[in-house]
DNA sequence: CATCGACGATACTATAAAGTATCATTCTAG
DNA sequence: CTAGAATGATACTTTATAGTATCGTCGATG
């Protein structure tokens, strides 16, 4: 079966990838359990197979947080769904931690773009409907948001949490924080 | 002068390889005005610079947050001063982004171990002094410190927050999140 | 059972980058 | 002003890996 072959290239090259961002060609087929030449007739070089994951990644986020917004009612509540469904699709662009190649290829970046711009429109939309402080700039809002989804995805990679109990946590901080404090001004005093 | 021809090195390394985590020594040196044997004579080979650079990087953290934990009075706020104290130390980490390498390396593994673990314990700390709100696991603590010192840093990097405000935000959105809801329960409906 | 396509294995080439060696030059200390 | 150290430039070797070509085998499909 081609399609189960390149499937298992994509999957094997994912995992490999994110233990070893510059794993070889021949790494990647070994964990596949495929000749390396195999893996040269799905793809057409070793930058086609990354761009084949990263679109694959782009591909899922997309479904998840699609299927996500479906659901809302308000975009406070599509923010919190589509920051789950992204701790949901993280397994998918972990390994995207360190893949700088991709920086070159303008199909990819630009994608990133688009979700990250579809993710400030939202902070955006949430912000006007008072879910946002307004003293927090929206770019440090998308930015931390950001932030915690990794954190979350790796939390999940690394076994330490689940992804329903990550993707709370994930909420659970950017609406309220870490804290057991309800004041906001006096925080630095115990 | 050989000192200053070795920062030169290691300061242009950190800026080439945030860029480009792969860079070849030879854009490192170009980076640094220096020639590539230069490169060689101050270092035993490129892991050696990269382990320096890790080394200052290390360094630079554990001297910024040796002296905000000085000035501490409580673990809460100790753990204040050491999180905005890694974010003023972000730019000489910030390339570790891909570097992939250094996971070989023990001694880097260990040094990066022991910093989370140090702050490990002083989240273990805030939290005796009731500052954590105890329904939340510590490891989802620990790393969503990590992940929002990671937002500030590259946001500072990105010129979209100046330092002083990366800091503030971080540990705002720590303490209280970035909502304007005070009550934690109903925080699905609108 | 025969055929065709996918695969594994292997051998080969090409290339980029690491690391070494050498020599002329420049800078600095005495 | 001079001797020695640091540097730049360059040429060289080595190595890892990408990518190609080929051939025999296996397995599904008709």
């Amino acid at each position: 079966m081609a399609l189960a072959t390149r499937e298992r290239i994509l999957e094997a090259a994912g995992g490999t990838l994110l233990r070893n961002p510059n794993a070889s060609v021949d790494e990647i087929a070994a964990e596949a359990r495929v000749g390396r030449a195999t893996v040269f007739r799905h793809f057409e070089n070793r930058a086609g197979l990354l761009k084949a994951l990263a679109n694959r990644a782009i591909a899922e986020t997309d479904r998840q947080t699609r299927l996500a917004a479906t659901d809302a009612r308000t975009a406070t509540d599509a923010l919190r769904l589509v920051t789950q469904a992204v701790v949901r699709a993280g397994e998918f662009f972990r390994y995207l931690d360190s893949a700088a190649e991709l920086y070159d290829e303008p199909e990819i970046v630009e994608a990133y773009q688009r979700q990250m711009s579809e993710l400030a429109d939202l902070v955006g939309a949430a912000g006007r409907e008072g879910f946002i402080r307004p003293d927090v700039p929206t770019a440090w809002v998308v930015a931390s948001i950001d932030g915690l989804i990794w954190a979350a995805c790796r939390a999940v990679g690394d076994g330490e949490l689940g992804v329903v109990q990550a993707q709370d946590l994930v909420w659970e901080t950017i609406a309220n924080g870490l804290s057991t404090e309800g004041t906001r001004e006096d925080r630095h005093s115990e």
